[in-house]
RNA sequence: CGCGGGGUAGAGCAGUUUGGUAGCUCGUCGGGCUCAUAACCCGGAGGUCGCAGGUUCAAGUCCUGCCCCCGCAACCA
């Protein structure tokens, strides 16, 4: 047996300082498809996944809840691990940045830069802005304040470890430009290009002393790993790079590819190569930044409060057809849309009437006709060799596009053949065949076609869908493992005839789209669905001229107003109108913070404790760099003289919807 | 003039590299079929291709200018 090639791809390691979301999910599924497929193909395929769980935020949200950092992170990371086992991420290890694997090697890897010299000592002199515990450089900073929290910062010095960046700049624009497939999409290539390799790298700060929480470098204990080192090594470290046992690294490094959000192709891109450069090492061979999933045209992030829970959605819909949602509805590098009509659609249309009814409506009349067993194929027709071309063209089409990453298209590919398959059935009229002797035998090669064809189906969505496959499977009584693979498709025919077909549950059941969004849309009801039904986006300023003044109760219905308990509230300082607040709505809801004009009237301590009345689903807004997420209601006179929150009375609970 | 992406049918998108009848999915309207999960198949309606100029026999596509949306600018997939 030839020796496989090896395949090595991975995702990012994710942030877990909360549970993860379905962009998250997207990100994963797509390198498990990637993984699935070309263990398909042959490949001796290593997939890696993980967290990267050091950092001041980690720390802070471990105090918030009196636990250690360590504690804190286990709780979360137990819940990704059991996530990715929910929507069949099959990786093939988990790197944590605080295994002992990964710090030995960081600790090495900075050891190494530093005796060569790539590292120095030095200071980094930055502004610092107390409050928020983070240093920012002169260009960060937005009007001469934290660009976080839009507070004034100091100047300070802190003594740092430098990462000499730029030293290799000339080197890696020349990589970049004469290897094009190592950043994709192209569009991000020249981003990076222009953006920031051309106007010059400057040395990178890869230590901190303010920061406990994380990898101390270990020739020099004050110090704490930044970042850059810690997270983005988990490609090698997790390979046994540095130590005895370092067979995987020298089997699958450089990386195929590493998959991640077009967020951080930067460091991907720019520091990691650095990095590994530096190092000695070969780069990976490509990094693809893939685009967001948005919801109502905005980011999902858990400070918006707009996140969809991917655990919720496989658990109702099951979690092949989520990942077929993923991959079919995000085209290549670019951004998709979210909602949770357009998934149900997708459910409907593609997976339940097109797939799962061919499937269904097929075995129902081999069933019918010949009591469950397929017929041998006689002679074809031009209308059977049509479609049979088809079914063997399709995989050398799929094929190319998965190695492009072009999932929708691949998926598109195949649903091509499930529609042809659909009208096949249309055309030669099985229910008229069956009426007649000449008919039924012209039936067994309609039926023979037919089955084949779905057999090629299950097995070309089995990287996508990796249940569905083994329910088609069962349905058509194919049992014989080489009828499940690639190499089977090779030429068409290859399934037996006299396989007993069964017919069982529906594959993918209808949903009833109109209760089950009433349903499933969690306490925002109001929110998508009279944003779908008016007119698209310049309604709101044309549409009231004509008007009385007057509203619908539909008009109404858009605002949500919400209680909500103010459990913080600060001024913002370098204005003297805005306050900011930090709300809590119901317990299982995420904190939100608002800020309003209202310092002239209320000292913090006067609304702390107290309950306000928020609009919820007002579009946030950033005021002085504080994203605000909501409008607290007050009541004023006309002119403005005095000003009086809006509260309830006694007893109400947090969270509660006023109307 | 910071950088990047985008503006095509009611919604979501492809098409722009190499100008030549404007396409796909969903929705909608009408028809067909009865094997099937009220599904499947066929057809229709619906588009000033952001705006204004220009090049050309011909522009969604090339050139110029402008408008609008989104993202990024030391770490949210």
């Amino acid at each position: 047996m030839a020796e496989k090639k090896p395949f090595y791809v991975t995702t990012p390691i994710y942030y877990p300082s909360d549970n993860l979301h379905i962009g998250h999910a997207y990100c994963s599924v797509a390198a498990d498809t990637v993984a699935r497929f070309k263990k398909q193909e042959g490949y001796d395929v290593y997939f890696v996944t993980g967290t990267d769980e050091h950092g001041q935020k980690i720390e802070r949200k471990a105090k918030d809840k009196g636990v250690t950092p360590q504690q804190y992170v286990d709780e979360i990371v137990a819940g990704i691990k059991s996530l990715w086992k929910l929507m069949d991420v099959e990786y093939d290890d988990f790197i944590r940045t605080t295994q002992e694997r990964h710090i030995k090697a960081v600790q090495l890897m900075f050891r190494k830069l530093y005796e060569q010299g790539d590292i120095y000592k030095g200071y980094y002199e930055g502004w610092y802005c107390t409050p928020c515990e983070s240093f920012f450089t002169e260009l960060q900073l937005k009007d001469g304040c934290c660009p976080d929290c839009g507070r004034p910062v100091e100047k300070t010095r802190e003594e740092a470890y430098f990462f000499k960046l730029g030293k290799y700049q000339d080197w890696l624009i020349d990589y970049i430009e004469t290897h094009p497939d190592f950043i994709q999409p192209a569009s991000r290539k020249n981003e990076m290009l222009n953006n920031f390799l051309k106007p010059g790298l400057t040395d990178l700060c890869v230590s901190r002393t303010s920061i406990k929480w994380g990898i101390p470098v270990d020739f020099d204990p004050n110090h704490t790993v930044y970042v850059w080192l810690d997270a983005l090594s988990n490609y090698i470290t997790v390979l046994g790079y540095g130590t005895e046992q370092d067979e995987l690294f020298r089997k699958y490094w450089p990386a195929d590819l590493h998959l991640v959000g077009k967020e951080i192709v930067r460091f991907h891109t720019i520091i990691w190569p650095i990095m590994l450069h530096a190092l000695g090492l070969p780069l990976p061979k490509q990094v693809f930044g893939h685009g967001w999933l948005v919801l109502d045209g905005m980011k999902m992030s858990k400070s918006l409060g707009n996140v969809v829970d991917p655990v919720v959605l496989c658990n109702r819909y099951g979690s092949d057809a989520i990942r077929y949602f993923l991959m079919r509805e995000m085209p290549f590098g670019s951004d998709g849309q979210f909602s949770y009509e357009a998934l149900l659609k997708r459910i409907n249309a593609d997976l339940a009437n097109d797939l799962g009814n061919l499937v269904s409506r097929t075995v129902a009349m081999v069933e019918k006709y010949f009591g469950g067993e397929i017929p041998a194929a006689g002679a074809y027709e031009p209308v059977d060799q049509a479609l049979i071309a088809l079914a063997q063209e399709t995989p050398a089409k799929v094929r190319g596009q998965m190695n492009e990453l072009q999932y929708s298209l691949a998926l598109s590919d195949i649903w091509t053949l499930v529609g042809e398959c659909n009208r096949y059935i249309d055309v030669t009229a099985p229910w008229v065949l069956g009426k007649t002797e000449d008919g039924k035998q012209r039936l067994k090669t309609v039926m023979y076609v037919l089955c084949e064809c779905i057999r090629v189906v299950a097995v070309l969505i089995a990287p996508t869908m990796p249940r569905t496959p083994q329910k088609i499977f069962e349905q058509l009584g194919v049992t014989d493992e080489n009828l499940k693979t690639v190499e089977s498709l090779q030429s068409f025919g290859a399934l037996l005839a006299g396989t007993h077909v069964q017919k069982g549950e529906a594959i993918f059941p209808r949903i009833d789209i109109q209760k089950e969004l009433a349903d499933i849309i969690p306490t925002p009801k109001a929110e998508e669905k009279p944003a779908a039904k008016p007119q698209p986006k310049p309604a709101k300023k044309e549409e009231s001229k004509a008007d009385d003044g007057l509203i619908t109760i539909d008009d109404f219905a858009k605002i949500k107003l919400r209680v909500a308990r103010v459990i913080a509230c600060e001024k913002l300082e370098k204005s003297d109108k805005l306050l900011k607040l930090r709300l809590r709505l119901s317990e299982s809801e995420p904190e939100r913070t608002v800020v309003s004009g209202v310092a002239k009237y209320y000292e913090p301590e006067q609304l702390i404790g107290r309950q306000v009345v928020l609009v919820a689903n007002l579009k946030p807004a950033k005021l002085r760099g504080v994203v605000s997420e909501g409008m607290v209601l007050f009541a004023s006179d006309a002119g403005d003289t005095t000003l009086k929150v809006v509260t309830v009375d006694e007893g109400t609970e947090d969270g509660s919807i006023v109307r």
